[in-house]
DNA sequence: CTCATCTAGTAAGGAGCCTAACTAAATGAA
DNA sequence: TTCATTTAGTTAGGCTCCTTACTAGATGAG
């Protein structure tokens, strides 16, 4: 399992450690705790994900980048605009791409008025693919939260956003 | 900002577009839009941490492995035992040491009893880095918190303690 | 003692992320 | 028209992670 955080018994001893060598208090414990809390489920659960995309040879992003092209084909993806969406640098679409269309996944085409541009399209394979990782996908992760009641769901849910509107303050500052 | 995860517009274009593709319904749309939240926020956590160790020339691993080196010098630490302590490859930890190694943070040291293994220490300079990284770094932690209640910590750590369990059972089936 | 096996660690190569620097094409102000 | 600037995209090289395959040393059964 990828973590590269201290598991439990060593989070533990950490802690105990940091409040000897940092006894001048401005830090709130609880804090600490919360954030190795976050940091260690951002890890498994991004990891839990990329395990469930490599049923099909994909990743996140080869699997946002499909997605997009799929059901937005108006769009006239290309590579800036596909960079724009997902967040990430054009030289990452770049390496994607690459592979996305060695793999026959993804078409590569000359944009017709503006030399510069490429027109991204999912080849037919690749839509296939699609069609069939899509309802197993998203049965999948609905299937983890059946043991979970609504209330419950309600509650992280509130929280996610909380800790999202916490985090977007602490990304600005 | 890192994300490979789509922005927010184009998530609920997604979601509608599912919502047509895939009618036949096991799936639980809240459970799918609870998913794209967490994976959403991970990135975006992971992403904050990262550039927080990297004001100091570190990262999450890199500062993990000082994090060890630093305060749990009894336990005679190999290169083996980091990876078991945080969950890593071995390839990766030597990935990790042989940078550390080189920017002077860390010594690696014959074993003396047995040739196989390898002694890790922190340098005198890694250890003044960590002096000084340590107290900002916790401190900068516990700031974001300061505008939630202790009645909304609470419930946030309840429900990642929830996520947490749903992502480990995920991972174990 | 010897030899198969286990253990510690590294190396090679791939993927996904980044930044910085580059080419080629489009644009727009003088 | 011309030439600086902007835009689209790729390349090169670095980091952190992985898997697979290897070397060297320790161990233990016969």
């Amino acid at each position: 399992m990828k973590r590269l955080i201290p598991n439990e018994s060593i989070k533990c001893s950490i802690l105990s450690m940091l409040k000897e060598r940092v006894p001048d208090i401005d830090i709130d414990f609880g804090a600490v705790k919360l954030t190795m809390q976050l940091a260690t489920l951002s890890q498994q659960s991004l990891h839990l994900f990329e395990g469930h995309f490599a049923q099909w040879g994909l990743s996140q992003g080869r699997f946002t980048i499909m997605m997009l092209l799929l059901n937005m084909p108006d769009n006239e993806w290309t590579p800036v605009k596909l960079a724009e969406a997902t967040g990430v640098t054009k030289a990452t679409v770049t390496g994607l791409l690459k592979n996305l269309e060695r793999d026959g996944h993804v078409l590569r085409q000359p944009h017709e008025t503006d030399r510069r541009k490429t027109r991204l399209t999912l080849s037919d394979a690749g839509k296939t693919l699609m069609q069939s990782v899509i309802p197993a996908h998203f049965s999948q992760i609905s299937s983890y939260y059946k043991h979970l009641t609504k209330k419950q769901m309600k509650q992280i849910s509130e929280s996610l956003e909380l800790l999202q509107q916490t985090i977007n303050s602490a990304s600005n500052s």
